[in-house]
Order: structure tokens, then C-alpha cells, then sequence
DNA sequence: CTAAGGACCTGTCGGC
DNA sequence: TGCCGACAGGTCCTTA
């Protein structure tokens, strides 16, 4: 579920709930996520505090005094503030009790995300080998173009692999390549720098504005009905199939591309 | 090394 | 109304 702004969003909307604030306890409900939750993570982190949340690719990083806990929210997870009290819904894996006040939960029906503890300065395999984070100056039309040369696969799929760059999920990565006017299915290798250059912007341009809008959701970050307070842009080709293109009014295609629903216009992209 | 496809899960929706 | 298949915003792992 969450892409990238979603995820961010979220690390803003905890942090003024948790950070230097004592954890007065950690319940693992349900342990069986992508990997399994380690109960040494309720033992170690019990008792410390929140120091600052970080964020790198899609996964948050909850640092203490002696280690972090890395979150990532899969497909279908989010993280809420919540009274320590209030019930526990179905799905809710694991939660962060705060000051013995309010509880920071860990929801995710499909469970494809993953809760890890990393002591001292570990780090991880799972974030050690990500590529640039998107909306840094390390991501541009120079390094795309330089490191597609040569890479049989199609630019949707490129763009879309966290080792390229983190934080393009299915549904920016078709919007960004309707606003760049590329076809998803072109192979990175036969597309122009002044292109890709392009491509970049598109991506940045639409992570902005998804952040934007989620910044303006903020405030419903504090919820106890169970809606994880997500937000959509208005999308111009995401789940419009068969709808007319709001450039050219030909009629959007759909078909899948990596075992991914993708959207496009065949008149506008190329 | 790269690229493609399966795998992991539950919930929801459309069609019959 | 009930059942069944298709699909869902991620990404790792295995195989070729």
C-alpha cells in the first residue's frame, strides 16, 4: 500500500508522538511477518526512549541509545498513534507503548512487511545495498542515464528496482512515465539522456507533490477508526484504464509488465 | 553479473 | 446471498 510519500508522511506524523518519550513496554501480537519479529526486539528497546525517526528507501528507523528498530510497512501496512487503551483491532502486530499513555501500532492484514531490531550502528543487507534516494541531487538524469546503458529491461521495471533508486512504486512509476511521455515497455538501454533527464524530473515532481499532499493530511494522522489515513493524488493514468487520456482523450491501456498492473497511453508515450 | 517469475499473505470486488 | 477467481500501493529469493 504505502509508496513512498505515504511513508514519509507517516515518519512526520509519529515523530512529535514518540521521540523522546520513554517506551514503557513493546508488544509483539504477531510475530509471522515477512520475517519473523525477534522477541529480543521487546526486551532490548523496553525502557529506552525514541531518539529520532529516519528514514532511508521505504523503511523507517526508530533510533534508542543503543540500536534502531527498522519498520518497513509492506504492501498493505501502517504505523498509529493511538491511547494505550483503546482496543487492539485485527491485524494490529505489534505495538510501541509510549510513556504508558498512548500506543504507536504496527497494522498490516497481509503482513509483507517487517519489524527488525539493529544493535548499536548495524546496519542491514535489506537497506545496505539501495540505491539513491529519489528526491536528492545523487539521483539525476546523468547517473540514469549512465547506469541504464547496457540494461535489457523495461524502463518501468528499472525504475521501479530499489538498487536503481529506492521509492518508485507501481503507482508513481506509471504516473511518472505518462508525464515524461515513455512508454513503460522501452528498454532502459534505448532511451536518450535528454529523456531520462526528463524521466527524473517527472519522478521527483510527482513524489513532491504526493508529499505535499500528504503533508495536508497530517493532521488526521491521529486516528482510532482503524483507516490508516493515506491519501491519493489525483493520478492521471493509475487505475484509469479504458478511461480517455486527460492529454490526448485516446482511451488509457492497461496491461501487466513484471507481474505489475500498468497503465498507459499509447498515443502520448513513447 | 542481469532478468524474469514465483513466493509470501489477507481482504475486496465483480461475475455467475 | 454465496462461492470463486482475479487482483491489490512491495520486494526478496530462486532460477536461468
Amino acid at each position: 500500500m504505502p509508496e513512498l510519500p505515504e511513508v514519509e508522511t507517516t515518519r512526520r506524523g509519529v515523530i512529535p508522538h514518540v521521540v523522546g518519550k520513554t517506551i514503557s513496554a513493546v508488544l509483539i501480537h504477531e510475530p509471522r511477518l515477512r520475517w519473523p519479529v525477534s522477541p529480543e526486539l521487546a526486551q532490548v528497546v523496553t525502557g529506552q526512549s525514541f531518539t529520532e525517526v529516519t528514514r532511508r528507501g521505504k523503511y523507517l528507523l526508530f533510533g534508542t541509545g543503543t540500536g534502531r528498530v527498522m519498520i518497513h510497512l509492506g504492501m498493505s501496512g501502517s504505523l498509529r498513534i493511538v491511547p494505550s487503551q483503546s482496543n487492539l483491532l485485527k491485524h494490529d502486530h505489534v505495538e510501541f507503548i509510549i510513556d504508558n499513555d498512548i500506543a504507536l501500532r504496527f497494522h498490516d492484514p497481509r503482513r509483507f512487511g517487517s519489524v527488525f531490531w539493529l544493535q548499536g550502528k548495524a546496519s542491514h543487507d535489506l537497506i545496505d545495498t539501495l540505491g539513491p534516494e529519489p528526491l536528492t541531487t545523487e539521483f539525476s538524469g546523468n547517473y540514469l542515464f549512465n547506469l541504464s546503458r547496457g540494461r535489457r529491461t523495461a524502463i518501468k521495471n528499472f525504475i521501479m528496482n530499489s538498487k536503481v533508486v529506492v521509492g518508485v512504486g507501481n503507482i508513481y512509476a506509471n504516473e511518472a512515465l505518462f508525464m515524461s511521455g515513455i512508454n513503460p515497455s522501452r528498454l532502459a538501454s534505448n532511451i536518450s539522456k535528454i529523456r531520462l533527464s526528463r524521466l527524473v524530473d517527472s519522478i521527483k515532481d510527482v513524489l513532491d507533490k504526493a508529499l505535499e499532499a500528504g503533508g495536508t493530511t497530517l493532521r488526521d494522522f491521529v486516528r482510532e477508526d482503524g483507516s490508516p489515513g493515506y491519501f491519493k493524488l489525483e493520478l492521471k493514468v493509475y487505475g484509469r484504464a479504458g478511461k480517455p487520456c486527460f492529454g490526448c482523450g485516446n482511451i488509457l491501456k492497461q496491461f501487466r509488465l513484471g507481474n505489475r498492473s500498468t497503465f498507459f497511453c499509447s498515443h502520448c508515450q513513447h
